[in-house]
Parts: structure tokens; C-alpha cells; sequence
DNA sequence: GTGTGTCTGTAATAATAGGCACATATACGA
DNA sequence: TCGTATATGTGCCTATTATTACAGACACAC
């Protein structure tokens, strides 16, 4: 379903992919379909697309567990170049979708069948080997986040977080709102709000409706390093 | 190394393998060594046999991740029939290992090289779903964990985990230390020692030293499904 | 500008888990 | 039998996180 140019086009955009796109793996794409997911919609579970192997070219999905009192906690995010990995449970028997899926923005990317899937692992070995890194990958981060879930306070927690998220946005502001940032931890809004004060006060950020200002990295960096200790003792 | 003979016996003993084991399959492992390992030997970051793949034939291995005071938390175990997923990512070229493995009986496994792994990916489809079926299976179950890691209380954790325990050992006594345990889940001795001891108190189980029997399962059950609560009224 | 829904701040309190200190208790080998 | 190492029981205190219950602030549609 894909043209030679539109292909040629998604290998300048994406290295990962050219590293891995054997003649055998373009021969695969050509029977990919585009698909394009609106922001906010339920991935996991539905008929249709999501019986699929996704490979996203664009947006992010949130991949994350709901407690029965509606809490959240984010396991990992699907970002361009990633594969959706869980739906390889429901394509290779599992019974259920191990976890909640949503789209967080508009979300573009390629799909192919269960079969194509299987055709193209046993084709190519650059798919192979993609598949697998990407799973190892993933196993990797699903166990580091064990670790931290398990021993880390939650203001490092947190403070990780914001770091992480300023980054990815490569600003010094950040959309978000508390109780977002509690849903990625796995706890409660009023809980965050609290540790978020306390940056502030600590003079790492600035809170603004829906939006924190970073004001000093290493203040925050600080904190992370510092076990969260840092002046705790001032009045 | 191996001859037609012993692939003949674990073919046998090992149905898992004989579900993957096609032609292709069989030529790999006619080129595996055995190993066996002795108890409570650490098996991450070693020179020597575990820079290649095992595929664990008798005892268990706990993969566990330490903080740094000195706790513990499993992040599972490779039982016989499994594949020592982790490996994996230092043959796919992955800087380090993501957490620590030791061996906890005399353990026994097939091992074969990184080369050999490669060309067993290549050339054998049974072990190529068998090597994704597995990790894929380790994701969802690492997922799972650390769904109840951020939701359930230590006592439910706990009580499950028993529950588990008593299963595996299908007897009603288990030669567990309240240490031991405490590093499954991540926690400290003194409180599971304390939770234990309201299990006791509950009747079902009772404790001596460095062993727990099973008095009553429903009681433990019913803990579990009562989200923990069964008769804290009580005097 | 008013109403409405969302977002934030915060105090009081409770629930849960952890840390320390120390008393026993048990196993086991010398 | 005694000594030693390991295992357990528990009181008491602290730390951390969650819950409840509001009040106020802001954004945006009307």
C-alpha cells in the first residue's frame, strides 16, 4: 500500500528504521497500511487496527495500569520509531491486553496483519532483530521502573520526572497539569501538589495553572541527588 | 555436543521445547553445552558462561533488583524450560545487565553461544516464537508487577505471595525465612515479620523457625479477595 | 461579566510502612 | 553443654503517603 517514494521518505525520517530495513523488510512495508488515531482514544481491547501490529511514525501512547479506585500509573510511552509492543501478547495467543493504551495526541503510524508480522519475521532478519531489541529494551525499562516504584521516595520520583519531561520538551516550560503528574506515578493529586509546592519553594520552579516553569535545573538535580534531603532542616 | 539420545530425553521431559523444536531447531542444539551452576551463585556480569544464553533445565534462578541500603525485590524467576531473558541484552549489545541474578539450588541448563543464538534466530522458526513468546510473556508479567507494586498493600502482597509459595511446594509447610521473604517483595524483615504474625493471629498459618505452615487456605484467600480488612475490628 | 467546570492550595487526620533497640528463641557445631 | 550465628517477636517512634474536606483561583463559553 506504500509507494516506493513515500517509503524512501519514512527511511530518511527514521534511522532506527533504515538500520534495520532489509530488502525483505521494505518488501514487508509495501503491504502496510497508514493508519491515523485522533488524540485520547482507548487502543487496548477494540476490534479493528489495535488487532494489529503498530509501528508509530508520529504522536505518543500511553501505556499504563488503573488501580479499582481509578488510580494510574504509567508503565511506558510508545513514541515515533516504537513499535507496540503489547499488542505482540494478543498476536501471539495471550488471553488479555495486559494494560490500559491511550493515544495522547494525534497519532500516525504504520499497521500490519498478524500474518504479515509473522511473514516479515521470518523474512527478514533486520525485522528480527528490531522486534527483539525493542522487547529486550522494554523488559529493561518495565524492570528499572520496578525498582523505583520500590525504592525511591516520591519527591525523587517526581523530581526524575519533571526532569525527564523539560527535557523531552527542550523548554523551560512545561503543560501539565498535577493531576497528570500523579497519574504517571501512580498516586494522588493532592500528593503531588504538596511535593510540587515544596520545589517551589525550594526555588526550582514556578507553578502556573496547567503549567510549571523550570527555574533552576540543578536545583531540581539537586534534589534528586541529594535524596530529596536538600534543606529540609530551614524553617 | 549433545547426542541424539539426550535430545531424544528432553524432548521428553520438556514439552515446552518439543512444541518449538523443529529441524532447525534440533541442528542448534545439537551444538549446546550443559552447565550446571551451584547454588547461590551470582550470575550477572560474570565472564564465562553467562555472556551466552541458558536455556534452564533444573533449579531456579531469582532476578531480583537491590537498592541502595541493602533491600531487595524479585522481579522473577527463571524456572526450568525458561530462557534467561536478560542475557539477551547483553548479547544484543546492551551496556549492562539490568539487574542481579543468582542461582538459588544447583542449577542445570543448556548453553549455547552468541553466534549460535543469532543463527538459531535465523534458521529456526520454533525457537524464534519461543524466544518471543517468552519475552513477551516476562513483559506483561513484569507489568503486572508493577501494577501491584503501586496499588496493593504489603499485607495483600504478601498473603499472595504465600499463596503462591504453598502452590509451588503443593505441600502445607515451607522452609522460608521471614528475611527471605521480605526480599521478594521488597520490604523489610520487622514488617513482615509483623504481618506474618497477624496471618497467625488470624489462623492461617503458623510459624516456627525458618518454616510456615498452612493452617487454613480459605483464611488466607479470604484475606486476599477482603483487600486485607478481614476482622481488624476484632479486640 | 457571569456562570461553570477545571485546577490548585492546604489543613487536619489517618493509614501504612519503615527503623531502631533489644529480648528471646532456636539450631548446630565444637 | 556451651558458644555462636541466625531467626524471630515486639514495643516504640518516625517517616511517608493517602484521605477528606474545603476554599480559592483561573479559564473559557455564553
Amino acid at each position: 500500500m506504500l509507494t516506493t517514494d513515500q517509503i524512501q521518505k519514512l527511511l530518511i525520517q527514521y534511522p532506527k528504521l533504515r538500520k534495520h530495513a532489509d530488502e525483505a523488510c521494505l518488501t514487508g512495508l509495501n503491504n502496510a497500511s497508514f493508519i491515523e488515531i485522533a488524540a485520547d482514544t482507548m487502543m487496548f481491547d477494540e476490534t479493528g487496527p489495535c488487532r494489529n501490529l503498530i509501528w508509530l511514525l508520529e504522536g505518543s501512547v500511553r501505556v499504563y495500569k488503573t488501580s479499582e479506585d481509578g488510580r494510574e500509573v504509567t508503565v511506558y510511552r510508545v513514541l515515533p520509531g516504537d513499535l507496540c509492543l503489547l499488542s505482540l501478547n494478543t498476536l501471539l495467543g495471550g488471553k488479555y491486553y495486559p494494560a490500559s493504551a491511550k493515544s495522547e495526541t494525534i497519532t500516525k503510524g504504520l499497521t500490519i496483519t498478524a500474518q504479515q508480522f509473522h511473514h516479515l519475521m521470518d523474512e527478514s532478519k533486520g525485522f528480527r532483530s528490531y522486534v527483539l531489541q525493542a522487547l529486550v529494551e522494554r523488559l529493561t525499562d518495565v524492570i528499572s521502573l520496578v525498582s523505583q516504584i520500590t525504592f525511591q521516595r516520591l519527591d525523587l520520583r517526581l523530581a526524575c520526572l519533571l526532569g525527564r519531561l523539560f527535557e523531552r520538551s527542550s523548554s523551560t516550560s512545561l503543560k501539565i497539569t498535577h493531576a497528570d503528574l500523579a497519574s504517571e506515578l501512580g498516586t494522588t493529586r493532592e500528593v503531588t501538589s504538596r511535593i510540587l509546592k515544596e520545589f517551589e519553594r525550594q526555588q526550582c520552579i514556578t507553578l502556573t495553572r496547567g503549567q510549571i516553569q523550570l527555574v533552576s535545573q540543578d536545583g531540581l538535580k539537586l534534589f534528586v541527588d541529594n535524596d530529596g534531603k536538600a534543606d529540609k532542616k530551614m524553617p
